[in-house]
Parts: structure tokens; sequence; C-alpha cells
DNA sequence: ACGCGACGTTCCGGCCACCGGACCGGGTCC
DNA sequence: GGACCCGGTCCGGTGGCCGGAACGTCGCGT
């Protein structure tokens, strides 16, 4: 039995609405909601499943469904959809990600073996951290991070580096939403984080302290692109039992002169 | 409307399929040129550029382009357009190659340890390999290839493990076309590669020299997944000078034997 | 066996989102 | 000035998209 049409036809308990409307009466707007519902571990999802996340008549699903998967960016494993191959391969040719990427991850394996650490490369999208590269030291984290993975600016030691050394804008915008509580640690008063920015500032790094984890802290400083504006950030993870703040700072900045340096040649 | 063949029918060579119809009177059809005119090199494009490379009308380009900027599948820079964040983001989530990738990197990483070469990570896609992930040694190849690159399936060690421990029906579609000659020693000879082929199923492992690029070669072998299918293939890589492909093929099949492992538990 | 519900799939008339030629203002080169 | 190309907008016609309805087929509980 369906719920009786209201004016306005609101199909999707959304009331949270970060980003505009994906018009779905658009056909775009319809792909877009399709290949959104599918989150970070729905690996795979039947038709009738699409049609109720996305809202859309199962007739609708269907047809673009088949076109996807036509294309190949949809795969169907009896009966069901899920992410394809294609979209992996256009996603590798993003410039801004494969350039920093390319640079970076050499960089980045020499941070690992240095500090036995996990090392992580990460740029802004919207008010969050987005991480384009991971590398892990010997020592796992339980509960790992993910490449593509998203956080809050303001609790990572990625996401202080490039709100202190980046746009004020973007810090304005963040200062006017509130902040989210991620642990008991992390700073959620628009002054303390003003504070903290500034010492990262100072320092030339920014650091954290279970503000994002329990139990673990990060380090990190910002990357400098061509014109001087900073474009991504590079920070070290480890445990608080084993944490060298002084020390990962040392080498990231070590590490982040070069960058800079091989950055200032490129395009970003 | 498919063409679903007899019922029973073994071969699913699609007769008409050069290029599967980039259907450009629908909206989905449109995007897909959109986003498929960024070649691997062209970082950005200009409105008119994109317009005359797709062939679609000019206002066209401009609405959907603007669409997928407010999706983020396509970013502006000064009046040029690009690829996309969210393309990365959406891609890192397709499953097959996440899951390959997870496990196969920390392996791929002790390879690299053990020979300082470079290797690859590889999986079938159409009738050509797809490099899902590659690790570098200290001994960087000149010209290197790419994640997300794409080689044929004749010419490559990957390719070979691929064809000799894959599908029959895959193989039958690889002979149906000539074989590109690649370099003056690529196999273009049916007869020839069957022979390489059944020798590698001897062997358990595939190589190849010379035959994608001149002064290198690679060893590589096939991963199977839960149902023993062959899902990917390892390889490794290094130039012919220092080669030692005994030791390769060694010490492959032991991190295939550990892969093979770990891929038991998980569905691809 | 039977009904029942949920599934994937197809059909088709109506309508509106999409289309693209024409146009505008601005920049650059000759 | 004029010729050119650029990004961007307008608007009337129309065909691609829409989605309710109906179909065949499973697997389940009765």
């Amino acid at each position: 039995m369906e719920a009786i049409a209201k004016p306005g036809c609101l199909f999707t308990a959304d009331p949270r609405e970060p980003h505009p409307t994906p018009d779905s009466n658009s056909v775009l707007g319809k792909v877009r909601l399709i290949l959104e519902v599918f989150g970070l571990d729905d690996e795979t999802l039947s038709l009738s499943e699409l049609a109720r996340r996305t809202g859309l008549a199962k007739a609708s699903v269907h047809r673009l469904s088949q076109e996807l998967v036509h294309w190949g960016l949809l795969e169907r494993r009896n009966g069901e959809y899920r992410l394809g191959m294609r979209l992996f391969e256009i996603g590798q040719r993003v410039p801004r990600q494969r350039i920093l990427r390319d640079l970076a991850r050499p960089l980045m394996i020499d941070l690992v073996q240095s500090t036995n650490e996990t090392v992580h490369l990460a740029v802004v999208d919207g008010l969050e951290v987005l991480y384009l590269e991971k590398v892990s030291g010997g020592n796992q984290i339980s509960r790992p991070s993910r490449v593509a993975g998203r956080m809050p600016l303001h609790c990572t030691a990625t996401g202080k580096a490039l709100l202190a050394f980046g746009r004020r804008a973007l810090l304005d915008e963040v200062m006017a939403a509130p902040l989210a509580r991620v642990t008991p640690r992390t700073t959620v008063a628009p002054g303390l984080l003003a504070q903290e920015l500034q010492r990262a500032r100072e320092l030339g790094y920014a650091a954290e302290f279970e503000q994002a984890r329990i139990g673990y802290m990060s380090v990190a400083i910002p990357l400098a692109g061509a014109t001087g504006a900073t474009v991504a950030a590079l920070s070290v993870t480890a445990p608080t039992s084993r944490a060298n703040a002084d020390r990962y700072a040392g080498l990231l900045s070590l590490v982040g002169r070069r960058m800079t340096k091989l950055l200032s040649a490129q395009e970003i």
C-alpha cells in the first residue's frame, strides 16, 4: 500500500539538504540518485531495492540501469546491480587526483619507511577532507580509514592544515555551522579551533590528539601548488602510545619541501 | 532489445559491437560522449572543444556540462572543463576493484621489496587487460604504465595468464580477431599463441619477453576467486638486462597461494 | 495445489524535458 | 572597422522520457 500522495510528491524521507535537490525529473538527476545510493559498503543492490532507495519508478530505474550497464558504469551479477569497472577507470583519469597521487606516492612511501605508521594524502571537497591516498606501515590501524573516504575538517590534522593554510572563505564557512563532536576530545568551540589554527600557522604544521579517533593522533602539513595556494595536505597517523609528534613534524616538513618543489612545476 | 541468441548458445560473440552505439539522441548517450572524450592526457577542454569532439550541439554540451559540474563529475577551471573529483570518489567504491586492490596491495609491496621491480595487478575488461594497481620498485620504468591503463591480452604476461587460465569463450574471442603486432617480438600467429598458453598452463605461470615493450619482460600468475575461476592476474616486470624469470615465477607463486587463500573468503 | 507477494520485465499513450538553430555580447587578430 | 571564435542565452517544436498498469515467474506459507 502506498503512502497516499501528498502534494509535492516527496518519496524519500530526506529532511537534510546539504546539496541542492538532485533534480529527479531530469535524466541526469535520476542517474545521480541511482549511482549515489550505492554506499561504501552496499556492494550489490536489486532493482526493487534501487527503486525503493532512489524513490524513482521501477520502470524508470530499469530503463536507466539497462543503459548504465551497457555503458559499464553498472554491472549485473545474477540479478543484482553493482558499480561497474568503467567508473573506476574514468575516476582514475581525474587530473587533480592523478597528479597529486603520482607525485606524492613515492614520498609517502618514504615516510612510511621512516615511521612505520600510516600516511594520508587529502584535499578539501565541500566542507570535508577527502582522502586521495593512504599508505600503511606495518602497524595497521584497527578500523582503517579509506581512500576516497571523508572526514570533517575541524577534527583531523589534514583538515586543520587545510583550514589553517587555505582560503579564508573556507574557514568562515566551516565556522558558520556548529562543529560536530566526533570524540570527547574534538574541538567544538569555534574560538578554540581558531587558536589551534593560529598555532598551526606559527608552527607550520597542524596536529590532533584523539580528536578524530580515540587512541590515535595525527600530524599534518599543507602542500602548496604552483600559485602558492594550498592544494592538499599530507599527514602521519599513529597510536598515541608510541606517537612522536615532533619527529613526525620534522619528517613531514622535509618531505613537504620536496613535494612543493614537484608541485610548482604542475598545473593543479 | 538484446539479441538473445538461441537457447543454450555458448558463444556470445556479439556480431555488431565495434563501438556500442553511444546513442547520441539519449541524454545518457550524450553524457557518455562528453565524459569519454577526456582522454588520458587531455586534462582540460573548452566548451567549444567538447562540442567539436563529441559532435553535439554547443547548446546541448553547455546545458549538460552545467549539470555535470553541479554534480561534481566535471569541474570548471577558468573557463575550461575537466573531470571532477566525485568521479574519483565514486570510482573508488567499485567493489570488484576495491576488494582486489585492498587484498593485493600488501602482497604487491612484499613482491616489490623482494625484487625491486614493478608489480602489476590486472583484470580482463572487454578484450584487454585493465591495470587495477601498480607498485614500483626503486628501478622506475622509463615510460611507465598507468593504473587504469589498458593493454592487449595477447602480448602481456598478465593477459596471457588471464587467457590461459580464464574462460574458454574469452580465448575464442581473442583468437577470432587478428592479433596486433605491438613490438617485433609480439606473437601474432594464433597457433603460436595457443602453444604459449599451453606452456603457461603446464608451468602455472605466463611469461613474455619484449612482446609488449622492447627491453622489458614480465612474468604473471592467475589469481582464483572463491569459485575457482580466474578473477585477476599478478605480474612482475623487469628490464631484460637484469631479469630472472625463474625467481619471479617462484616469488609470484608463493604470493599467489596467499592471495588465493584471501580471495576464497571474498565474493568477487 | 493454490494463493500470495515480490520480483524483473514489457507495453504504450500522454506530456514535458530536451533539443538545437538563432542570437547576443565580448574578446582577439588582422 | 570587420571577421572570427568564444561562452552563454533564448524559445518554439517535438520526440524521448515517463510511469501506471499488466505480464510471467519465481519462492514461500498455507
